[in-house]
DNA sequence: GCCAACGTTGGC
DNA sequence: GCCAACGTTGGC
């Protein structure tokens, strides 16, 4: 089961925004990339919440209860006609016990590959599965 | 279809 | 506040 990271700005939707919704379509992904990564999520999938702006730092991790759907407060459609932006509906699990800084992630070898350090705008990523066990120890996740 | 101009993300 | 690294838009 594939792991993946999402990017959010804390001051618009924060993990403890998420732990105190109990759950949360995830919206906002507008980047094509991004969104053919979002759409790969399936339920039961887990992802790794990483806060942008001053803090840079993955703090806690989610879990997919609902697979990417249309957006419904952004019906548009690409020039193929299908829908242009989707969401998928999350769960919070657990918060870190040590949050790992984005300064921590670029300083060690084992995360070289990692999109989040390659990839610096992307906001939705695949986490390879090595990386994805090394940040759980890491995080005590 | 190309590409110049412009917009966005997000770290610094 | 700046700007690098993208992505998007629209004229041609």
């Amino acid at each position: 089961m594939p792991t993946f990271l999402l990017k959010t700005e804390p001051s618009e939707y924060s993990f403890d925004d998420l732990t105190r919704d109990k759950r949360a379509a995830w919206t906002g992904v507008s980047n094509n990339t991004a969104l053919a990564h979002l759409r790969a999520m399936r339920k039961g999938d887990e992802a790794f919440i990483y806060h942008t702006g001053d803090e840079k730092a993955i703090v806690g991790l989610a879990q997919v209860i609902k697979s990417a759907y249309q957006d419904p407060e952004q019906p548009g459609l690409n020039p193929k006609g299908e829908p242009k932006f989707a969401v998928v509906d999350l769960k919070p699990l657990r918060k870190a016990r040590t949050p790992i800084t984005l300064a921590q992630i670029k300083a060690d070898k084992r995360f070289a590959a990692f999109p989040l350090v390659t990839q610096s705008r992307l906001s939705v990523m695949p986490v390879p599965s090595d990386i994805d066990t090394a940040l759980r120890t890491l995080a005590g996740l």
